[in-house]
DNA sequence: CGTTACGTTGACTCCCGTCAAGATCCGTGG
DNA sequence: CCACGGATCTTGACGGGAGTCAACGTAACG
């Protein structure tokens, strides 16, 4: 590796400049016009994270806002006897701060090794302020950020276990097949970045209760895992069917 | 009170202009200047609905966006076999719709006698397009709403339904006892706006668990039921000892 | 190898959902 | 005035789904 061009090393991304950005067109920057990604450009630095390393602690002061460029982190609150529930999954392009509050809501933690764009606050208000375009950019993805808290919401109070756990697969299935150019349709194979902690406290569960779960859904050939990460599903319609969002699709196997 | 003077029939709210709206300094429309307000007036128009009426309901064309002015409304999402889940309650200048989205995402139904002052949607987006006033409001008020939101993602994934419930109380005691000029500090009194089936369909629970938490708290004087829907706290510490947030304040009565 | 982190499985418990029966409140009408 | 019916709320009995505690299996890594 460390005799790789340059350019090879970062295979997925360029840490140099906005419009070689993989997330440039999906990110809070999408809308910018050229004179406004300079003026990005030089308040902007980049910043790694190893897997499991604290990226801000609820409560501290928040020194700055930024985008996930890669990797995935989560957002979470922990009660004082210790139990957490994560708020949300960070992926590529999702902002992270909040403009406007100086203090950070919630812990963000990096799952995997992170990379991000970072702002500094200040200046980044400041742009805001005086940029339209990026508060109208702000404002649609806190609205899409919403929905899906919302979502979440419904999954928490009103979902079965087998059907938490069959929502996160189907979420994720889908997200990975979205990237991909072509659409299989018939066995979507995906690596969960989710360790069965994770999982846990994603969807408002015990690590014992994922761990079942699972197995059952294996057991019921919904899911097929090649290892631990790397899960298949044979038919999505099947999936579908056990998350308590589908009606119909509870054919026969 | 047909013969009463006009001004009087609505003690809390004019339904004339923006000027004297009760809501105005709060709502969307609180950073809008006085020809911002002026186009605003010109494309809204006020409705009321009854309790228990459907305000909007999930996948509907969204004719028009607008504020609460008076009355409570939920949000809510229903899965196909019944359960039900709220997703957010609406108070006096909470927004409802979201600019840019055709299609309403979620069930939006009165608790109480609702009034609401409505804009045309076109019309809205294009206001919200052109001045920036208005959309750092709405990114504002979202991102409260997210706020909002992921705490209750925090309550319904790991909290118990004593907990549930001593939040919720919590809660509605706080919002009440800040519109009152004086915080009386101790001895909070509050009416209740949810049944025991809108409270078991925004904590997650169901209507018996409900009861029977109620029932626990009030053996326990935690609270204390004037009738079914008016609630006195006498200690707030002890309440919130109850939520699960607070650490400390579990001493002797 | 041993160590450690992560995941699985089993036995048991308990909280909350389900089902059912009363209780209370309220508006309507005789 | 009381009787009646419906909605709302409370209470009890019971069962099941998920949490807890514990042991074991597996993989990664020194």
């Amino acid at each position: 590796m460390k005799d790789m061009p340059m350019a090879l090393r970062h295979p997925a991304t360029s840490f140099t400049t906005c419009a070689v950005c993989n997330i440039r067109h999906r990110a809070v920057c999408a809308t910018c016009n050229a004179k406004e990604l300079m003026r990005l450009e030089d308040m902007k630095y980049y910043r790694t994270f190893d897997a499991g390393q604290a990226i801000m602690y609820e409560g501290d002061e928040m020194q700055f806002v930024g985008s996930v460029v890669t990797g995935v982190a989560k957002l979470s609150r922990t009660l004082p006897d210790g139990r957490i529930q994560m708020l949300g999954l960070l992926l590529p392009s999702d902002f992270i701060g909040r403009p406007g509050r100086a203090r950070v809501a919630y812990d963000v933690t990096a799952l995997q090794k992170v990379t991000l764009c970072c702002f500094r606050r200040k200046p980044f208000e400041t742009l805001v302020a005086d940029t339209p375009h990026i508060g109208q950019r702000l404002l649609a993805m806190s609205l899409d950020e919403l929905d899906v808290a919302r979502n979440w919401m419904l999954l928490l109070g009103r979902k079965t276990a087998r059907e938490k756990i069959a929502c996160l697969m189907a979420m994720v299935a889908r997200r990975t097949s979205a990237l991909e150019p072509a659409a299989p349709k018939n066995g979507i194979t995906f690596e969960m970045p989710l360790s069965r902690e994770a999982m846990g406290e994603y969807l408002g569960l015990t690590i014992e209760t994922v761990s079942r779960q699972i197995t059952a859904l294996r057991k019921d050939d919904i899911i097929v895992l090649a290892d631990q990460r790397q899960i298949t599903i044979p038919n999505m319609d099947r999936l579908n069917a056990e998350t308590g969002d589908d009606i119909g699709a509870a054919s026969a196997p």
